[in-house]
DNA sequence: GATCTCGTACGACATGGTCGGACAGGACGA
DNA sequence: TCGTCCTGTCCGACCATGTCGTACGAGATC
């Protein structure tokens, strides 16, 4: 495939730099019409595989360089995402917690306390059950390397979070607690986080067990709002 | 465009796994046709971005991870070149070394010693002048964020030698001695490094100071026999 | 102010990416 | 051993998308 040669060579230029190149550059370099090479760049800019300086020079992207490290770098989802989940935290007057699948584990990255004088403890660093959080279920329905076999409950279950976008927990975790999450999408849209509120049950849940809808809204909302700051475009 | 983002999003579920996914797992994971899925990865197998077990399950690829840590690695291209390199020096009866550049340095990365008995000094390590050597000038020539701006003896040099494809040196750098040389590329076709012979001027050159044709051929049949050990398909 | 070089945008069109259907090979169970 | 299932791979039609010439605004230089 042409396109994606092409972008190679771009990058192995870039890559060979060891610093900015400019289009012009990149395009003899490469051997391709300036325009052509213009056009891929604004591709891997995209996706976050190159840079641009203020001269409008281009660098190798932190989305390249970081798929030799394995994933995301939990320090810019916490800060990237830190004005939307002390908002939320603000705004639905639950505790907020954002979550990464590491392996199997499910961990809590960053945490904001429910904004009243409870007793709270900073839970970053805790592992949660993948089955029974919502977290913990948002982020196996869309784990990237999941093919789910067979017919059980799991199944049923990933299927049904996909679908609806966000995932529900009613005090299956905590007495008296309950949650809800949805997914974080990097720049390639595949989901890297899950960001969750949770907080006692009558607070989170209706009358019949269900999720509130202005909680959903709220939480799937803020979600997004994260995803685009990593670079979604959903 | 669609195919460059459709392949990082590829790289980014195989980079998720940590380890090695089928076809049908990233297919899934990225929401592509299996088919589809894979000509993508056969391309970033192509570019080494990808590579693939016994199993025939992929993972990333050396070509990807190295573009995060500076060039062409050493040790692989000497491992990869030193059967083609000690065959090149017994056949032409010169020293032979491999040269690459580091920023602006010439900088010699292997080298076979003249298979006779005459006293020679291991210069691995040495840094060549870059207008005077053949491994230099086809270094530069060849360089890949090179543009070559106004009118000058370097201008020309650089064309004359992109055009033959090899750069010969006739006693401009070490009394007596000459040398030839040709450029070897990496998978993207980009060239990553210089091969040349070097020894007594009246071995190396013909009777009118020009390069004879069959060192020549010698020379540029290794290092595309090179390139190829490097993945290059021209 | 004129000129040059840069990165970027637009739009026509042809070719290259997309993807359904098919196949060979391996693993597993009856 | 045979049948079934799942895998990765190949082939070819076709249309959507990548390609790239033309043009433009911005910045630097004389």
């Amino acid at each position: 495939m042409q396109s994606l040669e092409r972008a190679a060579a771009i990058l192995q230029v870039v890559a060979g730099s060891g610093g900015t190149l400019g289009v012009t550059d990149i395009a003899a370099a490469v051997g391709l019409p300036k325009t052509t090479a213009h056009s891929l760049l604004r591709t891997l800019l995209g996706v976050r595989f190159v840079e641009q300086d203020r001269a409008g020079r281009y660098a190798l992207g932190q989305g390249l360089l970081r798929l030799g490290t394995g994933h995301l770098d939990v320090n810019e989802l916490r800060s990237r995402a830190s004005n939307w989940t002390d908002a939320l935290a603000s705004r639905s007057g639950q505790a907020v917690r954002l979550a990464t699948l590491e392996g199997e584990r499910v961990v809590v990255v960053h945490h904001v306390f429910r904004p009243d004088d409870s007793a709270q403890v900073l839970d970053v660093g805790t592992v949660l059950p993948a089955d029974r959080t919502a977290l913990g279920r948002v982020l196996v329905a869309f784990a990237p390397h999941r093919t789910v076999r067979g017919v059980d409950p799991a199944r049923a279950d990933v299927a049904a979070v996909r679908a609806r976008g966000w995932a529900v927990e009613d005090s299956g975790w905590e007495a008296g607690a309950a949650g809800l999450a949805a997914p974080v999408r990097g720049s390639t849209g595949l989901v890297v986080a899950a960001l969750g509120i949770s907080g006692p049950a009558e607070t989170v849940l209706d009358g019949h067990r269900g999720a509130r809808p202005r909680l959903v809204a709220m939480v799937t909302e803020s979600a997004q709002a994260i995803s685009r700051e990593l670079g979604w475009h959903g």
